[in-house]
DNA sequence: AGACATGTTGCTCA
DNA sequence: ATGAGCAACATGTC
């Protein structure tokens, strides 16, 4: 599920309910290694426990939280870094404290109103940890993201220089130039660029690598709005935002049909992953 | 039963 | 050294 804007949404649940009752009274971790590969679970639970919530962020599909320890006056404040990457099926969620963990949830905060919880059947997930005055380098070292001036048409048109040769696809899924773009968004964006996923990045005309950058500022920008919501209001359901003119809506179902062309949506994998595309509106060329 | 899944990483080979 | 391709990870669903 989480690429960019459902990585904002997961935040915003938690957010939400850990601003109304912030202290962190307990704390269950699964046994799941490999999620806390570079954070042991019980130093995380030990550094963890009984801080105070301040806020977080969301870049590209990871989420940081920030809490910190109750000091005397005087003292600096420290600030405890939570970062979840929600791999493929990872997911966050709320429910009353009286929440018994499940069979998937590997990390579950309990303040006195709420449970945070952290659930990922897959475990490609990640959770990190970090204890300091400045956030980790794991979360300062993400690429600017799609919306930021950095992410120019310039910086575009010279990384799909770098990758000439790669499928257009397989450049739009990199995270060190895209940060937040997966599967659906690639299709998405290449869609109504009017680009075939198999054109190699190199042979892009300037008009195609502007159009390119567009489209993907347009899409992070409309996901964001549609599935992650406007300001601080947070939509009730994932999955009821988005309208059926995007690709979204019928990449997935077999025989599905172009919104734009109404002819039947090609499939394949490219750049290891399965793509969709529109036949006659998306066409390889030279 | 078997194919497939909205992600990353680490290994090969050119 | 750099880029491209692919298997592996672990579990659930159609």
């Amino acid at each position: 599920m989480p690429e960019l804007a459902e990585a904002e949404f997961f935040r915003k649940r938690w957010h939400q309910c850990a601003l109304r009752s912030p202290a962190i009274l307990r704390i269950h971790t699964h046994d799941a290694k490999k999620l806390f590969r570079t954070a042991p679970a019980a130093t995380l639970r030990a550094a963890l426990t009984h801080t105070v919530y301040c806020n977080s962020a969301a870049a590209a599909k990871q989420i940081l939280f920030r809490f910190q320890s109750p000091v005397a006056a005087n003292t600096p404040a420290i600030n405890a870094w939570l970062g979840i990457h929600l791999g493929m099926t990872g997911e966050l969620s709320v429910f009353a404290p009286t929440h018994t963990p499940r069979k998937h949830d590997h990390l579950v905060l309990y303040t006195a109103a709420h449970a945070l919880v952290f659930s990922d059947p897959r475990m490609f997930g990640r959770i990190q940890f970090h204890l300091g005055s400045t956030a980790p380098t794991w979360w300062t070292q993400i690429a600017p993201a799609l919306l930021s001036t950095a992410f120019s048409a310039k910086v575009v048109a010279a990384f799909l220089q770098r990758r000439a040769r790669a499928p257009i696809k397989a450049v739009l899924l990199m995270q060190e130039r895209f940060p937040g773009i997966g599967n659906w968004m690639a299709d998405e964006i290449l869609w109504r660029a009017a680009i075939h996923p198999a054109q190699p990045a190199g042979t892009l005309s300037p008009a195609e690598v502007k159009k390119l950058w567009r489209e993907c500022r347009a899409v992070a920008r409309l996901a964001l709005n549609t599935i992650a919501g406007r300001g601080d209001e947070l939509p009730p359901d994932l999955n009821i935002a988005i309208p059926d003119t995007w690709l979204f809506n019928h990449r997935w179902e077999k025989g599905g049909h172009c919104p734009k062309t109404n002819k039947t949506l090609a499939r394949a994998e490219i750049g290891g992953r399965t793509s969709c595309w529109s036949p006659t509106r998306q066409k390889l060329h030279a």
